[in-house]
DNA sequence: TAGTGGTCTAGACCACCCT
DNA sequence: GGGTGGTCTAGACCACTAA
């Protein structure tokens, strides 16, 4: 008919909405804050519960919103700053590490990661595991892989395995001078392990930086580190990182 | 009854999908290899088609499935990696620069950005957006906040607009001395004109890089760049990164 | 035990791409 | 026009948390 059809293209439900909630925890919720549940709020837009959880998804995502079950959806804070691979080119376990090492077991590492440590496929290393606190909460989860051969000296050591041992390895790492150091990050989903550790469910998003520390020419170490997407921003180079605020949202009583 | 119950904690069938598929992708798929359809693969495992989908989102996700409407679900080759805030400390537009300048307009940035870039918050910045190529895919989109008292000798340039003026802009940044830069990754979601510059779906996850750059002790200039998560492992420090394979993945003829 | 978010189903229709 | 992935619905049940 002749109605005037501007609306060439019918924007997708759950995209307006999260626009909508967008906007809604920019000016009239706090921090902490807890949201109607699922199904009260898809009624009151009139939708289906799975399309509202839709945008819920990628609000949660880009860090607005904090999803538990059993308890309900509540305003996320700003992301947190966390630094990772400065420019001070220092080994894993030095004084002004952030990590904390949590246990060293000697094991075959995945194939995938044969080729970057310079190993044979089945050869075994030495895999600490490490974890990462900021502000009270976990934000990463690492595993360390050293070949043998980056800590030949090991034998004086008497702990078997844990957190003793973890850190006996890295003090032997830090003999050798450390060339330069790779790093890069992705994005990845969570392991079952891991999510546990991040106190997160499984399959959830993870920025995953990988650390190659090379030293005399060769891959001495391996860092696979998993940082909670939603609640972390990773910042590098020079120093700092850039500070970004969403609306008022007013700090929770 | 007396059936053995170790199963206490039953997998959810989407997780086990996500196994399952993954498995199949390292060994029976090549690069590039199409897969059977939704509701075909949903039938053959015997789930709903909405089930599947959570799984094939998720290694979507990983970089590891890419999935076009119209068209359908092929394995993704191998992320690229591409390097970003390298430690040289180079204004944008240098000599070896991986952007190439679309457009320059004069807008007054969102509000989150005028503290960042200490301005007031009506205030009009030169906007350059630029568009970064690597393996003739477009793999990020950026959009270069630079306050007018960064480039002040901007009165010969007669381009009004466009690329050129883009390119002239860029020029006059670079005729201060850069003091430093700092660096921020994280996880977020394309917006509408992003989703079109990097050809993908609006909301698709993306990583973004926000840079300052630092002359004179004032920020001279704010880079948001966004970068397409599924097909970009991002590169810094040093050089080069770690190349990770998975499985067999022979190339596709 | 009540209420929350997480998983799952079996449909339907739409937007897009190719031929 | 036929086939693909993308969106949406209206239900159901489950796993978890807290009172």
């Amino acid at each position: 008919m002749g109605t005037t059809q501007l609306e060439t293209v019918p924007e997708p439900k759950y995209w307006h909405l999260k626009t909508v909630l967008t906007e809604a925890l920019d000016s009239e919720f706090s921090v902490g804050e807890i949201l109607p549940n699922e199904r009260d709020l898809a009624a009151r837009f009139g939708v289906a519960r799975a399309t509202l959880r839709q945008a819920l998804e990628q609000l949660e995502l880009e860090g607005r919103l904090q999803r538990r079950r059993g308890v309900g959806t509540t305003v996320a804070p700003p992301r947190m700053g966390v630094s990772v691979g400065s420019e001070q080119h220092a080994w894993p376990g030095g004084p002004h590490d952030a990590w904390h090492a949590v246990d060293c077991r000697l094991e075959v590492p995945p194939a995938a990661l044969a080729e970057p440590l310079v190993i044979a496929a089945d050869e075994a290393v030495h895999v600490v595991r490490r974890s990462r606190v900021s502000r009270g909460q976990p934000v990463a989860s690492e595993l360390l892989y050293i070949p043998a051969a980056s800590v030949p000296d090991l034998s004086g050591i008497d702990a078997p395995s844990g957190a003793a041992r973890a850190r006996a390895v890295l003090r032997e790492l830090q003999r050798m001078e450390l060339e330069r150091q790779e790093n890069a990050v992705e994005l990845g989903s969570a392991g079952a392990d891991e999510a546990r550790e991040l106190d997160r469910l499984p399959g959830a998003p993870v920025l995953v930086v990988t650390t190659r520390y090379i030293a005399r020419g060769r891959t001495a170490a391996l860092s696979v580190a998993t940082y909670r997407a939603d609640t972390c921003r990773l910042t590098f180079g020079d120093s700092g990182g850039v500070e970004i605020h969403h609306g008022p949202e007013r700090q929770a009583s």
